[in-house]
DNA sequence: TATTGTTATACTCTATAACTATA
DNA sequence: TATAGTTATAGAGTATAACAATA
C-alpha cells in the first residue's frame, strides 16, 4: 500500500465530524489502553465510598488471601515497586485497616495483616466492585467474561514466562 | 499451629511463597490493569528508539488518519483532556512532526497536521508497533486476537453509549 | 555480599480552574 | 453565552538511587 498520495481528502473539521482511528483499532495494545481506562475510572467511583483506590483495594484483598505476607513479596505480586508499596502501606496502617508486625523467621521482614476494621471494609469494597463489574460488562455474556479473562490472563502469564 | 484457622492457615513467608489471588482474578478490571500495564511497558520500550511515547504514537496515528483535525476534536476522540493535548502537540510541534496551522473557518481553531518528518517517523513506529503486538500475543492465535479485539471494543462502546 | 524495609526524589499521566480570543 | 486553545497547577501512578539493619 504504497501508492496514496493522501491518507484522506481535507475535512471540514467545524462541526462534529466523525473521527476515523482504524488503525489504532487493530492493536491490541490501543484498545486494552482504553478498555482499561474505562473501567478503571468507574472503578475508582465505586470504590470512593470506602475511601478506597483500586491499588488500596487491591492490597486490602491479597492480604485477605495472603495473612502475614512480606511487603516485598505483596510488592512483586503485584509488579509493585517497594518504595511505592511502602507508601501505600503507610497510608492503610494509619487508617488502622493493616498492621506491621514482627517477622520471627527473619528480623528485617514485617508481616502484614488485616485488621478486623480492614476485614470488614475488604468485605463491603469487593461486594461494589462486583456490582461495579456487573455494570460495566452488562453488555458481555457469562461465556464473554469468562473468555476475556481467559485471554487476558493468557497475555499476562506469557509475558511472565518470557521476561524469565 | 492450634488457632482459629481464619482466611488461611499461617504460612511462611520466608522463601518464594505461591501468592493467591483468586479473588482478585476474578475482576476483570484487575485483569485488564495488569495485562495492560505488561504490554504498555513493553510498547513503551519499542517506540523509544523513535523517541516516542505511547500517547506521542497514538497521536501521529491519528493524525495520519485525520490530518486537519482540530486539537478540541482529537482529544475527545482519545479520552485526553485538552490542557494535557496541548504540551504534547507543543513537543511534537517543537520537533518537527506536526503543524498547527489557521482554519479558515474558525479564527479560534488550528488544524493539526503531520509534516513529512511527522508521517515518514510514523510509518516507522506503526511497523515497529506491529512488530513488538506479534511478540506480546505470540501465544495467541489470529482468532483469539480478533476476539480480544472484539470483547475489548465491546466495553469501549458499550460504555460510551451508557454514559449518554 | 545480598536482601528487607525505608527515605528521598523525579518523571509521566491525568484532572481542574481560569484566562484570551473568538463565535 | 459558549467554545477553542492555552496557561498554570495539583494529584495520582510509577521508577530509581541509596541508606540502615539484618541475613
Amino acid at each position: 500500500m504504497g501508492k496514496p498520495a493522501q491518507i484522506s481528502a481535507e475535512t471540514n473539521w467545524d462541526a462534529g465530524t466523525a473521527v476515523r482511528d482504524t488503525a489504532l483499532s487493530r492493536l491490541v495494545g490501543y484498545n486494552l489502553k482504553r478498555s482499561f481506562n474505562n473501567i478503571y475510572v468507574d472503578l475508582a467511583e465505586a470504590l470512593r465510598p470506602f475511601g478506597l483506590r483500586m491499588i488500596t483495594f487491591t492490597i486490602l484483598t491479597m492480604l485477605r488471601e495472603n495473612p502475614g505476607i512480606r511487603l516485598s513479596n505483596l510488592a512483586a505480586a503485584i509488579d509493585m515497586e517497594k518504595p511505592n508499596m511502602v507508601s501505600v502501606i503507610d497510608e492503610l496502617s494509619a487508617r488502622g485497616l493493616v498492621t506491621r508486625s514482627a517477622d520471627p523467621l527473619d528480623k528485617r521482614a514485617r508481616q502484614l495483616h488485616l485488621t478486623a476494621d480492614g476485614l470488614k471494609l475488604q468485605h463491603q469494597a469487593y461486594a461494589a466492585a462486583c456490582v461495579h463489574e456487573e455494570g460495566c460488562l452488562q453488555h458481555l455474556d457469562e461465556a464473554e467474561r469468562a473468555q476475556l479473562i481467559a485471554l487476558l490472563s493468557k497475555i499476562r502469564h506469557g509475558a511472565d514466562k518470557d521476561s524469565r
